[in-house]
DNA sequence: GGCAATTAAATTGTGTAAAATTTAATTGTT
DNA sequence: AACAATTAAATTTTACACAATTTAATTGCC
């Protein structure tokens, strides 16, 4: 072990992965009624926002591109909860728009949030910081 | 929107998961000469720690299974990074070590965690809570 | 010693991720 | 109007993740 810096246990990143694999893991649970994925979680976060959204700005939104969210809104609409319409003014743009189905899944998820923090052990205080930290690192990101 | 606990910009998990793809993402570059991706970026920082360990151990130090495992360790070993073997004493475990290669590997990744420090701009203190609270997270998880 | 229970990996199936390329539609410029 | 450049999705390829099941080896208990 020639450098300190290579240890496991001095990784930062190491603990933010590990952190977010388990996190997903976590919600699993609480999204099965929903019969959704996490990442399939943040889609219906955004449309119960906006109720109508092309793949783009979903793209901008989630940071995940039309290679991820493609497929994934793809099985999103084989079960029901949305909709994928080509835009008329746009024939370039895929529109997404939440069903019945998916509007009625908003009043199942509503208890979700506050479950997954009753379980989590953090306190508001580390919550806060944790997410100004996290989103500080965004905002970076983004700028680049 | 009935509830704001469901808006996208007051979860906490969302900036958690985005912050990951985003990290895995500024690593790339810098793994490159590795021929590595992240995850078995990981794997190596465990192997030049200890130089042999089993798939088992790995799972327990990494909290990634078998499914994820074997066949990312035996992509690192088509690559001559590592080498798989069959314990003498218990047939089920299978043992990782480190080739020549990998070993030399660790020379070229020296100067990894710095570069990665120096791109980001969280300041010291901000990198010391940020991994005191998903260290936290980890914890828990580990209990239970 | 025999055999059920346990354990370690591997396998299977589903679902992300993301780089790179392709396809199709639109826009800007001449 | 013509057509190169740009843009939005889709596709392709490679590589995780992880639940669930299977396979094979080992251990515990009678």
């Amino acid at each position: 072990m020639a450098n300190d810096s290579l240890k496991l246990d001095n990784q930062i990143c190491f603990p933010l992965y590990a952190a977010t694999r388990e996190m997903t893991k976590r919600y699993r649970p609480l999204l099965e009624e929903l019969n959704v994925t996490y990442p399939q979680y943040l889609v219906l976060l955004v449309l119960w926002e906006t109720d109508r959204i092309s793949v783009k700005a979903l793209d901008e939104r989630l940071f995940l591109d039309s290679g991820t969210l493609t497929p994934m809104l793809k099985r999103m609409e084989e079960r029901g909860l949305l909709k994928r319409t080509r835009s008329k003014q746009d024939e370039r743009v895929v529109e997404v728009a939440l069903t019945d189905k998916g509007k009625q899944a908003e009043a199942k998820a509503a208890q979700i949030p506050l479950k997954f923090l009753e379980q989590s052990q953090l306190s508001e205080e580390e919550f806060i910081q944790l997410k100004r930290i996290l989103t500080k690192m965004l905002d970076q990101i983004e700028e680049s």
